[in-house]
DNA sequence: CTGAAAGCGCTAACAT
DNA sequence: ATGTTAGCGCTTTCAG
């Protein structure tokens, strides 16, 4: 109930008649400190209560000891795994973490940037937003050297080298499409988010070889652009059913965009998968849920945030020189209902 | 690229020819330095690019500037608003937040409360996990006196007295069982989560309130508890399957398990709402997306998030004595296909 | 209205 | 293997 004075290395020294310095490398494993006083040291230390100060330490070291992440949105299945997977990596190796979301806008990750660089993160996670179109907002922690490790939408910056984990989105948006060909689909739409994104403009490339490879003609009516949020799947379909040629396919870029497509198509009359096949992107609890179920590109949230945050903390914690690398994931094809107009070719499979 | 020597008050001050308390006052807006002072310490400290040392500054005042919040999961709509509620509030008065789950364990919640106190915390906001059976893991939190604002799940002290921001359990529990009963069901079941949480126990409290009133027998048979996830849905029917009566009503604590016991329902041929009517809570996105869509209780979570913030901020920046309150918000039956037996009686609605 | 000086708690040369 | 000392950058008495 009252504030109790702090106990402080000073404490601890007084009690144990040494030097608060012992006791700061005591209570820090120094290697030249007698291993009987590191734990007598310890033992007070635990039976007054001590608890290190670290401002005074941060201030002293110049370091916070915290990694900053940035992404689009928490409230995703896939995201918040990513989160998972960071988080245990980061306090496995005695780090904190400052969470943040950009909720898809350029103009908050800024601001995010900002908060983060005045906490003195040591190092940043960061997945872009949508609209994100450059990465001078990343300028000051360039500047003063703060490692960067980009996963899944990421972009390259002219001079500075960072590590990133990300799948090959060509090729997933390739699969994805070559699948609905497989299903007999020529007329394909091709919905996303702002194309600024790597991961949409690498997905479009990936429909794109697809069509090329399968000969079929493509058509620049097909590809649309907007929010890929739940209120975005009603005004895709009814510029779908405006077409003079309605499409047969839909490759949506995120499961909720398909979702709500699919909610919208069925609200008009529209059968699933008989007059469109829709494919989404993530698999997400929803595309397991949603009637019928959706055909969706899985892949591994928690791994990614595993390896993105171990890669950092090796930037962190090794010396120079930094190397940085990329590593890409595996992706697969989970079919389900919302593309299967051939049953036979292959059967749907609930394996993840 | 390169780390350079940061910019302090001491170079602002040199190139002032002022000392580093009056640049250090000018910065905070103290009221004794004179306007046109303050004007030039701002100017040259931008153009200077000062960025305060949160570490000293904080190591100095012995306070953080920083709230925590600890909630069960982030990935879950409900729960994010109520992070973007916090957000709103915490950024425009200028604290900063540290966010982190519990994922429904008390042993995380534990660990969270010591990472939250070591960073020194000047306040928490908490939304207690499912299985948390009481609050000792708190008390390094009271003994030192850091402010406390329980939201949504919430526990009493018996010594500490802490504000809260809650709805009406119990009578939601109620108005979902009434709804139920109104559609003509008498053998209703009720799953929730563990009992140790107020709003599980307090919806049950509603249910048996509805029960009495309408005179319907109550059956501890009908009260199932699990955890109420994506895998608990086929546990739980499968358990319904088994009684010798199999109940016309499941009212579920919350849109997951509701969801998920509806998927299972169908994939065992019973009809929703024909045969078994189901009600949710909480008026998640995937509510909508199910079929039949999920009749639920809605509350404001952003709200509820705001609130609780504002409430702690108050705590924190106004002098002693420190005021408690419980905040009640509001909340409402939102009524759906997966309930609706009798369409003339009311007309389901989707205006939230 | 402004300045001088002390100190928050810790770490890291530099001694011994 | 341990102690001495200085200083990280800031705020805040106290003094003018």
């Amino acid at each position: 109930m009252t504030e109790k004075k702090e106990v402080t290395i000073y404490d601890i020294a007084k009690k144990l008649n040494l030097s608060a310095s012992t006791v700061s490398r005591g209570l820090n494993g120094h290697s030249d400190i007698r291993k009987e006083t590191i734990r007598k040291i310890n033992l007070t230390a635990q039976a007054m209560g001590y608890q290190q100060n670290t401002f005074a330490r941060n201030l002293r070291k110049n370091r916070s000891n915290t990694i900053g992440v940035i992404l689009p949105r928490l409230d995703s299945n896939f995201q918040s795994s990513v989160i998972a997977g960071i988080e245990s990596q980061v306090s496995k190796n005695g780090f904190n973490l400052i969470i943040s979301q950009s909720r898809e806008s350029m103009a908050k990750e800024k601001e995010n940037i900002k908060t983060l660089f005045n906490s003195r993160i040591d190092g940043l996670l960061i997945s872009l937003s949508s609209d994100t179109s450059n990465l001078d907002h990343l300028s000051t922690i360039f500047r003063k050297g703060i490692p960067v490790v980009f996963f899944d939408r990421i972009k390259d910056h002219p001079t500075c080298k960072c590590s990133k984990v990300i799948i090959d989105n060509v090729r997933a948006g390739f699969d994805a499409t070559e699948h609905l060909i497989e299903q007999g689909c020529s007329r394909i739409v091709y919905v996303s988010d702002n194309r600024l994104c790597n991961v949409y403009s690498e997905r479009l490339k990936g429909y794109m070889n697809a069509l090329e490879q399968y000969k079929i003609s493509y058509d620049p009516e097909l590809i649309i652009e907007d929010k890929l949020n739940e209120e975005s799947g009603k005004r895709t379909v009814s510029r779908l059913l405006k077409m003079k040629n309605l499409p047969d396919g839909i490759f949506a870029a995120n499961d909720t965009s398909a979702v709500a497509i699919i909610c919208q198509l069925k609200n008009e009359g529209i059968r699933v998968p008989e007059d469109i096949a829709v494919v989404g992107f993530n698999n997400v609890y929803i595309s397991r849920v949603i009637e019928p179920s959706l055909t969706t590109i899985h892949y591994p949230g928690m791994e990614m945030g595993e390896i993105a945050a171990a890669t950092l903390i090796e930037l962190l914690t090794t010396e120079e020189p930094k190397i940085t690398k990329t590593v890409v994931l595996d992706h697969k094809l989970i079919v389900r209902k919302s593309s299967l107009r051939k049953e036979s070719l292959s059967a749907p499979h609930e394996d993840i």
